[in-house]
DNA sequence: GCGAGTGAGTAGACAGCGTCTACTCGATCT
DNA sequence: AGATCGAGTAGACGCTGTCTACTCACTCGC
């Protein structure tokens, strides 16, 4: 009941027909596969996780409450559709500011920088990516968009840290810390330990932590 | 649908006369309000916090779902409630097991173990207590349970690290890194570190980082 | 060139949810 | 005894996700 009386010459119409091998395809710009998740990351960039109801995903799609089902079976499907946009835009960000050239304390400086100002400036995304309760573990690309950042941060952390004994084990507390003083900043909570909303002076003392004081190696 | 047709003699009518006084009182194990709570607790141990419907609350203390809303206006206010009995019970976890004449480092080392090991043991309570989307923060109870044990974590952090600036920041740094292993195990992530599910090692490495290594002052 | 078939989206039903409101009923107070 | 009131019931409302029956433009085989 939105434009379906006014306009009856839609445009999905011309849509369907370019893509006759469908499935994987349908990658240039139309289709309703795509045009659900473009506005499932806009609505819960601009609203929040909770507000990404597959009716509410539909209507501002423009289609009926049921269209979605051809393309997302559950509604857990799509939602993990829109959060593996996330994690794309999040390892976009972070090939985008990494420099390779510069020592190893500071691209996890960076890095952690990256992480952190994703979590504070796509806040609701941030939130469905974590949520897995409402994720399908298995459609999500975390082996894709997530693995090979950890990978990354593994390196660099043994580098930094040569002598440590499991630099995954180590990676993995540090972005543990990370996503702990994300979740915090988040809830409002940093005002406990800073008095104010910024998490920078907790991520310098997690760096510090963890990779030793600035400039020292060890 | 429970035991209402083969007991109609309920006993939640002898229950309602013993406390007049009503309001703050009725803690004598009757009472809806102490009921729904308690059945609210059972249920998010047993079956996690997306169990925690309203309408299930009150169809497991065998009550209609409207009776719910005379002690609790809103759903958020009944799981805040149940979240409530989940801090208390961290709380008391602490304190049972904190030993006052232990070194500080091994009193940090103690309570964090506490915290994994109740975020383990309760996992469902850990979710709801930390998923501020379904939670009141006003009636949560956090300035008398959570903020105390923060508390006491800054002013250990501060003896294990006399020279350090803001205590405040380290604790809420080490405190972070607790809750992010806590939500890295509980969605299996751990693998990507470990290659097992078992906290430990990244708790290890997150108290060396935090604490200096086991056994050195700074 | 025309009928069968199909892909894509519609529309309605269903059960469950949280909330709101009207009501019942037993106990208490005067 | 009769009014009052607290506590719980019952039903409605609009919302949700899922399922199913359907419509309808298009395409293909003959």
């Amino acid at each position: 009941m939105r434009e379906t009386e006014d306009h009856p010459t839609e445009d999905h119409r011309t849509e369907a027909q370019q893509g006759p091998g469908s499935e994987g395809g349908d990658r240039s710009e139309g289709g309703l596969r795509e045009r659900l998740v473009r506005v499932g990351v806009e609505l819960v960039n601009a609203e929040g996780a909770q507000a990404l109801s597959l009716r509410e995903i539909a209507r501002r799609a423009g289609v009926s409450h049921g269209a979605p089902r051809r393309y997302f079976p559950t509604h857990l499907e799509l939602l993990s559709a829109i959060a593996r946009q996330g994690f794309t835009e999040l390892a976009a960000r972070v090939a985008a500011e990494d420099r390779e050239t510069a020592a190893p304390r500071e691209r996890i400086a960076l890095l952690a920088h990256v992480y952190l100002d994703y979590a504070g400036t796509r806040r609701g995304m941030y939130e469905l990516m974590f949520r897995h309760d409402l994720l399908e573990s298995g459609s999500l690309g975390l082996r894709e968009t997530s693995l090979p950042l950890f990978a990354r941060l593994t390196e660099l952390v043994a580098l930094v840290r040569p002598g440590a004994a499991d630099p995954a084990v180590l990676a993995g507390a540090l972005w543990a810390n990370l996503h702990g003083i994300a979740q915090l900043w988040h809830w409002g909570s940093l005002r406990l330990a800073t008095g104010g909303d910024d998490p920078a002076p907790l991520l310098a003392a997690a760096l510090d932590a963890h990779l030793g004081s600035a400039g020292q190696a060890s």
